[in-house]
DNA sequence: TATTGTTATACTCTATAACTATA
DNA sequence: TATAGTTATAGAGTATAACAATA
């Protein structure tokens, strides 16, 4: 095990990818995190489960579909959510079909949060991350990038080795959009 | 509170560029993350540093340097170097010329441990990450990133918030929460 | 007076394991 | 037995402010 085959070092341009992704992104994130703490005081996190609840019909989810689309252990996603609840920003109910199920709904207070933090939130992104990038950039940029992320979701998560969750059923509403 | 006018939604391209990268950096930095704690018991701020030290060519910098490197308050800097010290892996001397500074550098041991840890690194960087893109959309990535971090590093962000001195000092804001 | 770096402290987040209650 | 969700708990990481020593 101390003789592992070392594999070819990886090239200039796939360095740059891989250093200008990690730096980019904790950057941005870096600086999206403050506005969302000033503008609504949210976590990145919170925002994003906001932001999903505000997203579907009836601005519903179960916890279960939740932990799908933010990569969280389960308590972390019970921590977040009970949070919310306390803030008054999100409901819990008993789930209607099946009675261990608990289904979080986006109160109105939740909306505006949501709607008070948006245009920050976007002015943050264009300033930052998409302003010094043509056209052409962006769609490249986010081609490329959702190749990757396609990948990746193919790939067997190691969150799937204890308490598997529903990766193995095609979900009609999967994450997409 | 200021009033904001709402900016115009993004369009598509622009959502999936962020998400994308958004998504696509989580998973990356969660996988890596795994990999370096099991490899080598590293954070991922912690190899970063090891990283960094190790290619310079004494393998030494001053504190200030790295916190540039690394977006890190200075606190938090000198608890990772210190764990990095206790392990063995660094080590503090104080700086030749200037008798305020710190000159930290990496031990044998942890370039060892940096060796250890760097083949496991690149493979799941090419298997996650490098995997599904073909060679044009490595350079592309690299030069659209490039572009973007540069951008983002010539405006305010974390300077701004460097070392503030404490001027006339605003009446305690007592609004705790 | 400004800067380098540390310390003290408080807080947020995340993960694991044990637990309940349904299916 | 397997799944949905919670709780208890423990630990890592980060930021802020006060501080000491030097420039």
């Amino acid at each position: 095990m101390t003789e592992e085959a070392s594999p070819p070092p990886l090239d200039p341009a796939e360095l740059g990818a891989y250093f200008a992704l990690i730096e980019v992104s904790s950057l941005l994130r870096h600086t999206v995190e403050q506005q969302l703490r000033d503008a609504g005081d949210l976590s990145y996190v919170q925002f994003q489960l906001l932001a999903r609840l505000g997203d579907t019909a009836d601005g519903s989810q179960r916890m279960t579909e939740l932990a799908d689309g933010v990569v969280y252990s389960r308590s972390g996603l019970t921590y977040q959510v009970g949070l919310l609840e306390k803030a008054g920003l999100v409901a819990r109910s008993p789930s209607a079909e099946d009675d261990r199920g608990v289904t979080v709904t986006i109160t109105e207070a939740g909306r505006d949060v949501l709607a008070r933090v948006f245009p920050g939130h976007i002015d943050v992104l264009r300033q930052l991350f998409l302003e010094p990038l043509a056209r052409a950039d962006i769609d490249s940029l986010a081609r490329v990038l959702t190749v990757v992320r396609d990948h990746m979701r193919s790939i067997p998560p190691r969150s799937a080795k204890r308490r598997r969750k529903s990766a193995a059923r095609q979900s009609p509403n999967g994450g997409g959009a």
